[in-house]
DNA sequence: ATTGAATAGTAAACTTGTTGACTATGTGCA
DNA sequence: TGCACATAGTCAACAAGTTTACTATTCAAT
């Protein structure tokens, strides 16, 4: 029996016991509100459909459309609720990082301090900009967090964890920034000094 | 031609250009010092060693141990350090995240909020307790970050990154627990207001 | 005396994610 | 008329990480 990925699978049963989509829907919805913590390619949604679909946690129903492609319509059977509420319930170790900025930064000892300075710098930026997106759209959709539907209460909390890792990384850039551009000015002055005072010998 | 792990081969070749290094002794490394940022098992490393070797990026010099079984000791080559920097100075896009937990809230609606809200405070004190490693070994090391050597300073700016990105979910689980309970709360009042003052009808 | 832990390394299968190419249809724009 | 773009989906290959299970040796503790 093919295997599931289990966080990719969940993510596409939840959606579905939400609402029936299509696996073109699914991946719109995976860019726009999944994608703080959880990223797919639309190839990697269409074959765990088809996976979920040979186990009878979901069904499909072909739409007949004029205007557009056909399409298939999925939703959440019995088995499928179940099967989503089982591993909801089970406990979640943290996922580890891996990420290629830190083994730059590790080894940016070996290359000139500037080169790294400006990665940290438009890195710092990147995460900024993500920043503002987020906070943009929590003012839009949850700026009364006590009167949402338990569904968009549980979206709020995976967008402030969205928004803390966001400002986590920029913070982290600017203090790289300026404990290395701090760093470098040391070294400067001691050359200085070097110079103007040699020692003697 | 076998493909390398990027961000995998290049932790490995920055190790090696420090200081020579076995297998075993790498996959050490990566439990104690670099797994705030990216994690491998001895499997991994094993595998990537075979075909940096293979590609003359490191050689190996066979240690014949008479206390223990003999080690194959890795150093970098002229070509791998040449590799290692144009590496470093190449622009590293952030890494998707990727966190099962936070399927898990986004789908809690389905489930009791008590069992969210002990999970939420199991993961709270994973990361608590992480933290708090990160911090003693920051206490140990880096008390003084003005007399680091280079590699020393750039290894500090990494752990400063583990110690956000740790305290940075430690204080996200603490603000999901209270919004939560929050809600809960409120349920529960309009709950006993429903039933003091039912509805005429 | 033997068991378990630390040291040192290898092999194979499997899971999961990424990439590029491919087939279609319909709409709007230039 | 043709081009780009959005819609809708499929196939195949590849990259990278995980898991399990091996083979050995040495040392310390029970």
């Amino acid at each position: 029996m093919q295997v599931l990925c289990m966080a990719l699978a969940h993510t596409i049963l939840m959606l579905l016991a939400e609402q029936a989509h299509s696996g073109y829907d699914l991946s719109k919805e995976f860019n726009e509100c999944v994608g703080h913590y959880w990223q797919a390619t639309p190839q990697q949604i269409y074959r765990e459909l088809a996976k979920l679909e040979k186990r009878d946690w979901i069904e499909a129903e072909t739409i007949t459309q004029e205007s557009r492609p056909n399409k298939k319509l999925y939703s959440i059977t019995a088995t499928g609720k179940l099967k989503l509420v089982e591993w909801l319930v089970q406990p979640a170790d943290p996922m580890s990082v891996r990420e290629d900025l830190m083994v730059k930064v590790r080894g940016s000892h070996l290359v000139n301090p500037e080169v790294m300075l400006q990665e940290l710098e438009r890195r710092r930026q990147i995460h900024a900009d993500k920043l503002a997106k987020l906070r943009e759209f929590e003012h839009e959709h949850f700026s009364e967090p006590d009167r949402l539907s338990d569904s968009e209460f549980v979206q709020y909390l995976t967008l402030r964890c969205g928004i803390r890792y966001e400002s986590g990384w920029a913070e982290w850039c600017t203090e790289a920034i300026e404990r290395l551009q701090q760093r470098v000015q040391q070294k400067r002055d001691a050359e200085s000094d070097r110079v103007l005072q040699p020692t003697p010998g």
